[in-house]
RNA sequence: CGCAGGGUGGAGCAGUCUGGUAGCUCGUCAGGCUCAUAACCUGAAGGUCCCCGGUUCAAAUCCGGGCCCUGCACCCA
């Protein structure tokens, strides 16, 4: 069977691990972890991009081999993911074995193909940065002062034959409404294409740059960074071996929406079609995070790192920020006020304390166990109406990358499920000696338990630590383990089982 | 210049593709409750959906024009 494959951009490793890394993969993640629940075998793949001049130089200013800098890098990215409970299933780095052993086949095959051809470029150069220019390096029509010397230069270098798949890449995305997400991103890479590209250098000279994979046919040049750090996708999983089929074609590359033009979108399908391979199915460019906290963290003399938050909140609340804030493929502003409103109005006060209050109630007067619910009348129908309402909505959005929607389903049901709380007043039942009010209070929990663990399964994908918790917390122990559609399920499943002590999910953070 | 995105009650956003009494969160005001994390629930005030024109029985939504904000190819999620 086929895997679910999902991949993210990788990282470069020139610099550390920002907001945007996070977000992006939280985002794959909780794809990740909808497939998994589906029942679908997922292969979620991150990683690094090592080679490159910016790495070199990188690291010839620190005075350390690349090797080292990006081994340090790496560490960084990985306990990155690590705190924010990523569950990818691997890790590459465009520095291993695996993967240069398949950019070398692929640039031999293309260049047995004659995809790949020896031609002089000519372009502006600057010694002094050791980079080549372009007129829009310009400022104000003259070469700035740190360029020095800017000279016009010839070199041979190898080129890709780009321009052979370009009708056919036009036609491709104008066929194929799925393959850029979302869809007026696509507008966009065709409005780029109106212009024929040129056909895609993919060499650097030794003698220029030396961090970067030797081409198989000439030793003195290494892979152009881009054309090396695409094949990930490939190297990852087992290009040239059998196993690659049950892998390929990827589902899913998440990428934010600055690497689409010209990577993704021109130079990586025009690369799998020489190579004769399938395209990605879908290609999900999100939006950018914005800080205008800045400014407010000037004047106190404080810098906001948003992955602090982490720290201050946990990953969860971290995760269901930035799953709830981001509408997908649109930017969206970060800010400490922001933050601190979804984390005690949502989380704290909205969830956290419903959880808190039912836990309570069941110990204080079921005996910490949960009763049956054999009583039922308008409010508790319209709960579980609601419910079968809402569940295909959330399916729904969960599939077509609507997260926010998703959460704000949940969040709807949540305050269902504490108005439903104050309709039915457990603690006024409770004062009452008659038979009828005491099915009624058991009832009432019994549905407020099931209400709250239809949810805590259905927020899984984004909240898996919390979900865990509050689930353990309702006496389930493997429910993780449940089908989707099965976990969410209204039923009676709870009855009888004991509930533990309660206990503050998301503590208020005050400023 | 052009292209793309955005302009919705005090703040932040959904909704626009597939027209049908404008929705959510926060904030404000009033009330309720006391199981709970100064929490929860109810009610109220507050909007020319940027402007102009068109199509339509009906426009935030479709069409045309205009204004404003943000991006736009070394690298960068």
């Amino acid at each position: 069977m086929k895997h679910f494959y999902l991949t993210t951009a990788i990282d470069y490793a020139n610099g550390q691990p920002h907001m945007g890394h996070a977000y992006e993969k939280v985002l794959a993640d909780v794809i990740a972890r909808h497939r998994r629940l589906c029942g679908q075998p997922v292969y979620f793949l991150t990683g690094l991009d090592e080679h490159g001049q910016k790495v070199q130089q990188t690291a010839e200013k620190e005075g350390i081999e690349p090797q080292q800098l990006c081994d340090r890098v790496a560490g960084d990215f990985q306990k990155l993911c690590h705190s924010l409970h990523i569950s990818h299933d691997d890790y590459i780095r465009t520095t291993e074995k695996r993967h240069k052993i398949v950019v070398q086949s692929v640039l031999q095959k293309l260049f047995e193909q004659d995809e790949i051809y020896l031609a002089d470029y000519q372009g502006l150069y600057s010694p002094r940065l050791e980079q080549f220019l372009q007129e829009k390096d310009k400022v104000d029509g003259h070469w700035p002062e740190e360029f020095g010397e800017v000279i016009e230069i010839s070199e041979k270098n190898y080129f890709f034959r780009l321009r052979r798949y370009y009708p056919w890449l036009v036609h491709y995305i104008k066929t194929h409404p799925d393959f850029i997400f979302p869809h007026f991103r696509a507008k966009q890479v065709l409005e780029f294409l109106k212009d024929e590209p040129n056909d895609l250098c993919i060499s650097r000279p030794k003698k220029r740059l030396a961090w970067g994979i030797p081409l198989p046919f000439d030793e003195d040049y290494v892979t152009y960074v881009w054309f090396d750090a695409l094949l990930n996708y490939l190297s990852a999983v087992g290009y040239g071996e059998e196993a690659l089929g049950h892998y390929w074609p990827v589902d899913i590359q998440i990428i934010g929406k600055d690497i689409l033009l010209p990577a993704h979108t021109i130079y990586w399908p025009c690369m799998l079609k020489a190579l004769e391979l399938e395209m990605p199915r879908t290609l999900l460019a999100h939006g950018w995070w914005l800080v205008s906290g800045s400014k407010m963290s000037k004047s106190t003399g404080q810098v906001v790192q948003p992955l602090d938050y982490v720290r201050l909140c946990g990953a969860d609340a971290f995760r269901y920020f930035v799953m709830r804030e981001m509408v997908i493929g649109q930017d969206c502003d970060f800010s400490h006020e922001r933050f601190m409103a979804r984390y005690n109005g949502d989380l704290g006060n909205d969830f956290g304390n419903l959880v808190h209050r039912l836990l309570h109630m069941l110990r204080r007067y079921c005996g910490s166990a949960i009763p049956r619910g054999n009583f039922s009348d308008a409010d508790d129908q319209a709960l579980r109406q609601h419910w079968q309402e809402i569940l295909p909505r959330i399916s729904e959005a969960y599939q077509h990358f609507a997260i926010h929607s998703a959460l704000e389903l949940l969040w709807e049901m949540l305050r269902l499920l504490n108005r439903f709380t104050e309709l039915r007043s457990p603690w006024s039942l409770a004062k009452s000696s008659r038979d009828e009010d005491r099915k009624k209070l058991e009832a009432t929990l019994a549905t407020l338990a099931e209400g709250l663990r239809l949810v805590v399964n259905a927020l899984q994908p984004v909240m898996p630590e919390t979900s865990r918790i509050v689930l353990n917390a309702l006496g389930l122990t493997s429910e993780a383990n449940l089908h989707w559609d099965q976990s969410l399920r209204w039923s009676q499943g709870l009855e009888g089982r004991s509930v533990g002590d309660p206990s503050v999910l998301f503590p208020r953070v005050e400023g």
